[in-house]
DNA sequence: TATGGTTGCCTTACGGCGTAAGACTACGAC
DNA sequence: GTCGTAGTCTTACGCCGTAAGGCAACCATA
C-alpha cells in the first residue's frame, strides 16, 4: 500500500518550536526529550539528529525568545522614531517592548538566568542598546555600567524574588498570605503595608502588586539615575564613598 | 561485639547542613538525596524521616542562607550605628553585607530565584528593611515600590544575565570571547567597549568586569533615586508619562 | 540499472534521579 | 517480657538524558 501520510521531515526548527510550545503551555519542566519527541510523533532519540543534546535545545529556546525580542524591538523602534537621538526614550521603549515578549513566555527569565552560555542573538541586542547609549553621549565606561545596572530589565524582566510563574509550576497563592498572617505580630510594618496597598486596590488581593507599574518605576529610577550621571560629567565615577 | 562506633543520630539540621556543604563545594546540582545520604553515611530513604521531600530540603537550604543573611546583617547593623536614622546608609550597609553572604554561597541566588514559595525568614528580613524605610520617612506606598526596585539587591545579589557560578557547573570562559571575536565586525560598539575596559584593567581578562563595583554602582543608582523621590514629595508617583 | 554511502528514524539499554511500600531493628513504657 | 514506635534499610517503579547500533529510504555514481 502507498504511504499516503508520510510525516513531515523533522528539522531543528520544528524541534525548537515544539519545545517552545510545550514550555508556553505546560511550563519549562515539561520540556523533556521524550515529551518533545512525542509531540512531534517521533521517538526521543530522533531529536539528537537535529540537536546535540538537551542543553543545546535549551540554548535554542533562549535564542528563540531573544530573537523574538530583537525583531519586535526592532519593529517598534523603527516605527516609533525616525532616528531621534533621545537615548532615554529609546531605551525605555525597548525595555517595555522586551517585557511584552517576556510576558508571553513566562518561563524565559528563569531559563535565561540559569544558562551558562550567552546566546549569539543577545550580543546583537546589547550592541543595539550600547549604540543607543554611545549615541546619547555616554562614555564606554559609563555605558558599561549602564548595561550592568539595567541588567535583566534590558531584556524585559526584573529579578522577582520567588516568582511563581518562572518554573511553570502551580502556586499556592493563599499559603503566602496565611504565613504572613501567622507571623503578623512579628511583622508590624509588613502587615501595615500590605493592608494599605490592598486598600488602594480595593479587593483583588492577587493583583495588589502591579508588576507592570513596578517594572516601570524601577526602570525610570535607573534611567533617571543614568541621565544624572551623564550630566554630572562623562568620566565621573563613584568607586569612592 | 559491642558496637563502639554508633553513628550520631540523623536530624533535620544535620541533613540540611550536609546539603549546604555539598552545594558550597560541588554545586547545587550535586545536591541529590542519594548524595546527601551518602555524605551522612546513610541510605537515601532515611532522609525522608527528617525532610518531607527534596523540595522541602531545598526550601531548608534557602532558609539557611537567608538566616545567615539575617544574623550577619543584624550583627553588622548593631555594631555600625547606635540607631542612627540614616536609612540610606543603613540600607547600603545591609545590601553589601548580604552580598558577602551570597558570595560565600554562589548557588543561592539561582536557587532563591527559582523557589515557588517564600521562606519565613525572608519575611523577617524584609520587615527590617521596611522598618528602616518607614523610619526614614518613606510612605508605605513608596516603601513598597522601593522593596520591589531593590529586589534581589536587598539580598545581596543582582540578576546577572548568564551567571556561570549560579548553576555550579564548569564554564567555558574562552568560548564567550571567541564568539564575540567571531562577530566582531557586526558588533563594533561592543568590541570597542570591551577593548576600552580591558585597557583600563590592563590584562586580567577574567576580571575586567568588577562585580563588586558594578553592584555598588547600581545600588547607589537605586538608593539615590529613591532619596530623590523622598524629597520630591512622599506621595509623588510616576505612573504617568 | 546496480551499488554503496549517507541521512534520518527507531529500538534497546544503561545509569541516575525522586520516592512509594514495606521489612527490619532498637528502644522506651508498661 | 511485650508491644508500640521511631529510625533505618531494601527493593522497586517510573521518570529522565543519552550511548550504541540497526534499519530503511534516498541519491550520486559507475
Amino acid at each position: 500500500m502507498s504511504d499516503g501520510n508520510a510525516r513531515a521531515p523533522l528539522s531543528r526548527d520544528r524541534v525548537l518550536s515544539a519545545a517552545l510550545r510545550i514550555a508556553d503551555v505546560d511550563g519549562l519542566q515539561a520540556v523533556t526529550m521524550r515529551r518533545v519527541a512525542a509531540d512531534l510523533e517521533v521517538e526521543a532519540m530522533s531529536l539528537y539528529h537535529h540537536v546535540r543534546n538537551k542543553e543545546e535545545l535549551l540554548d535554542g529556546l533562549v535564542e528563540s525568545v531573544v530573537g523574538e525580542v530583537l525583531t519586535e524591538v526592532g519593529l517598534a523602534e523603527a516605527a516609533a522614531s525616525p532616528a531621534s537621538g533621545d537615548w532615554h526614550a529609546s531605551l525605555r521603549r525597548r525595555c517595555l517592548m522586551a517585557r511584552t515578549v517576556m510576558v508571553r513566555h513566562s518561563w524565559a527569565p528563569g531559563l535565561i538566568g540559569s544558562r551558562p552560555t550567552i546566546p549569539a542573538p543577545l550580543y546583537l541586542y546589547f550592541e543595539e542598546i550600547l549604540a543607543v547609549l554611545i549615541g546619547g553621549g555616554f562614555t564606554y565606561h559609563l555605558a558599561h555600567q549602564a548595561l550592568h545596572s539595567l541588567g535583566s530589565m534590558a531584556l524585559g524582566f526584573a529579578q522577582e524574588l520567588f516568582n511563581p510563574a518562572d518554573s511553570g509550576g502551580q502556586v499556592d497563592e493563599g499559603a503566602a498570605e496565611a504565613e504572613l498572617a501567622a507571623m503578623a505580630e512579628r511583622l508590624p510594618h509588613l502587615t501595615t503595608m500590605v493592608a494599605a496597598e490592598l486598600h488602594d486596590h480595593d479587593e483583588d488581593p492577587l493583583g495588589w502588586c502591579d508588576s507592570q507599574r513596578e517594572f516601570e518605576f524601577t526602570l525610570d529610577l535607573l534611567l533617571d539615575g543614568l541621565a544624572r550621571h551623564l550630566q554630572t560629567g562623562p568620566v565621573r565615577d563613584r568607586t569612592e564613598r
